[in-house]
DNA sequence: GCAAAAGTGTTAATCTTACACCCATGC
DNA sequence: GCATGGGTGTAAGATTAACACTTTTGC
């Protein structure tokens, strides 16, 4: 490159000067947890620490912090609240408006998670963090309840087609824990017959040849994930048909 | 609320001067625009103005301004370099790797952007702007490649079910121009007959009774996107049914 | 009249939906 | 023995995919 047109470019350096105004916005991250337990979709929220929304539940989140890639934040909110490691976490949105926040200006990104409640249940360690129905919600704190609509938004749109649900479920399950997982997130009544051989044709399941022992009527069979399907991981090239 | 259970909260005051640290990181927005002309999809770059990546192209961004809401940064960086007001646009999701910015912690959220490449051409200005083919673009300045793959998955997600990709075309288009569009953005070809049913069945074009004018072949019928579906409006409640 | 694309319908295959009976277990 | 859910198949309807010929225009 001649050395004229490099005189036009900015450095890095200078253009960090000319934009020190910018560098007053806090981003920060909320999570939307999912869990499940007796037949019902729950999310974890934390009571508010600010004065400004005392006594209105919030998501739990963070100021990311300087050294931290910003994806990488939100596991870092979950081991400190639950625990846990390894969670399902994905990406859905950011949100900005200007008052957003009472402590300035602050951007937040919004994730989703996905969570076995039991696993939770162990390490729970504040009082201050309970699970709620998502229906029993009306207000959150911040703009926090537009971000959770987003979340299970897309959380319906993901279980269809990925195998993501299994993150709520134990190990082992049996098909009609499954569908009743599905009926929750969903909000719909599936068809039993149907539900079965849909989910056979996914293939994602292997059956582990054990059985139920703990209900008060004829057992099921209990069923894995393919581990191949495990581990939260980057899904397989599953290069969906276009229809148009 | 008792004042001894209000003491123990902090301020929105308070919490932001004990997080002035994290108060350090700039928020930019970059935009995935595309546009469509002989049959290929492109889009916008602009020659990089940091030495770091001289020679490279890079999308069109800015910082965002301390009095600005998120989304409504990109449509100042497309009314700056392109003129173009109304723009369709969507945001995809926020890169925030700790040093994917030479200038310093910066957190950028993408968009991805449709417009008529022939109302940009009359409002150009800015001669470091081109449109570039996506298939020959090999390599951007900073994240940007992996970004534009972000937004081009989205676009071929949202163009199946909803009713952006009108905003590649001019008011009135043929059936023809309307395929060879999905087939560029969706990189696989069409059956012409059951394209055109699929189409009808969607319901989303007017048949304005004219016919083109300027081909050297048998003219094709023009349309419209019905008016109610225009405006790049926030999507009617299509409650898809859930399949599972 | 020839090149180029417009316009159009049918059939087979696949997928989706609706629906009912017997079975195994705990109590 | 009865209540509870487990397990299973079929038929009708809807959707999708494959496929070819005639028509209209510009040149």
């Amino acid at each position: 490159m001649p050395t004229e047109a490099l005189k036009k470019l900015k450095t890095a350096e200078s253009e960090k000067i000319s934009h020190l105004d910018y560098f007053n916005i806090a981003i920060s991250v909320d999570c939307v947890i999912f869990g499940f337990e007796k037949k019902e979709l729950k999310i974890l929220l934390i009571k508010s620490d600010l004065a400004e929304f005392a006594n209105k539940w919030s998501l739990l989140g963070d100021f990311i912090k300087p050294a931290e890639d910003l994806d990488s934040a939100p596991y870092r909110v979950l081991k400190q609240r639950t625990g846990l490691n390894d969670v399902f976490l994905q990406q859905v949105g950011s949100f900005g408006t200007i008052n957003r926040h009472p402590s300035g200006r602050v951007i937040t990104t919004a994730y989703y998670s996905l969570i076995n409640i039991k696993h939770h249940q162990m390490k729970i360690t504040d009082n201050e963090v309970h699970w709620h129905m998502i229906e029993t919600i009306k207000e959150l704190a911040f703009d926090h309840k537009q971000i959770m609509e987003a979340c299970l938004k897309r959380l319906r749109e993901q279980v269809v087609d990925e195998p993501v649900i299994f993150n709520l479920l134990p190990e082992k399950f049996s098909l009609r824990e499954l569908q009743d997982l599905y009926q929750a997130i969903l909000g719909i009544k599936l068809d039993r017959r149907n539900f079965r051989k849909k989910i056979a044709m996914k293939n994602w399941l292997d059956d582990i040849d054990e059985m139920e022992d703990d209900v008060p009527h004829r057992p099921g069979k209990l069923y894995k994930l393919k581990t191949d399907l495990k581990n939260n991981k980057p899904l397989k090239s599953s290069v969906k048909k276009a229809k148009v």
